[in-house]
DNA sequence: CTCAATGCAAACTATTTGCATTCGA
DNA sequence: TCGAATGCAAATAGTTTGCATTGAG
């Protein structure tokens, strides 16, 4: 089942609309590798559908967090971000502090060692958070200069 | 050398000045194991001095950060928080989503992997969050009913 | 038709800043 | 004395909401 199907599907069983904004949004925002923002979303796409409002980007960004498209992530630049959730593995993220690159990364034995720890404290996880700050290998050797 | 001497060294080596609010703000940060947002802190600290301000509270905490003091905290609820750093071992978070508890923990297996993580990218680590976010014991034996 | 969704503007929250006054060195 | 720090209020930035209108079912 594709990730359309999952959102009409949700938008039927939780008796909300099916409009066309919420389409080209989802559209957008799933043929993208990017890690947009609101604001961000919003601006790429005013250029192809300029009626489209901001609080609608923001409300639909919520509800596909909601039905599990999406993931809210944050990496303290102020700017809550979303990613499209690709059912698959897991992943985690490097950002460069210098030049802003992101970078996905999937480590199952982190993933194990996070279980253990929150066995040690009787804790249940229902979510977690991994970013890793630093530079990259280009803005590393830039720096080296 | 303790951490009000690392301060006064800190502000005097910057041509800042030791003011009576900062070392009140230093004290109290200091003696609490919370994980304080501005704005706790600030109408903590309004009880027993009442004429510090906000901003002074939010600059102080902004200073101990820049120093080593301090580091920042973003745990998803809107709120920046500051915890004392005490040069000592690393360590992350446990999140409670339904009662708000946070627990430390410490894995050194964690960072390790973490390092493994940076080189496979050409990454340099500066920082990191990691936090686990899930039911305390409390709170999933109150659940299971 | 009906009620949810939209787009706009306004409200809100957390954070940051401008500025006259205070105060440490 | 002099410039940094303070406290207040106002500005900012990101996010969220109220409401009249539009549009899907």
């Amino acid at each position: 089942m594709d990730q359309i199907q999952i959102f009409t599907d949700y938008l039927r069983q939780q008796g909300l609309k099916n409009t066309s904004q919420r389409m080209v949004i989802l559209e957008v925002f799933l043929n993208s590798n990017l890690h947009y923002s609101t604001e961000e979303l919003y601006l790429k796409l005013r250029k192809s559908h300029p009626r489209i409002g901001y609080a609608t980007v923001h409300r639909t960004l919520k509800l596909l967090a909601e039905c599990g498209l999406a993931s809210e992530l944050n990496f303290g630049d102020g700017q809550t971000r979303y990613e499209p959730c690709r059912g698959g593995q897991h992943h985690d993220h490097l950002v460069c502090t210098r030049c802003g690159k992101i970078i996905e990364f999937v480590e199952p034995r982190i993933e194990k060692l996070q279980e253990e720890v929150a066995e040690r404290y009787g804790f249940k996880i229902m979510s977690h958070r991994h970013e890793l700050y630093g530079l990259c290998s280009d803005c590393s050797v830039a720096s080296e200069s």
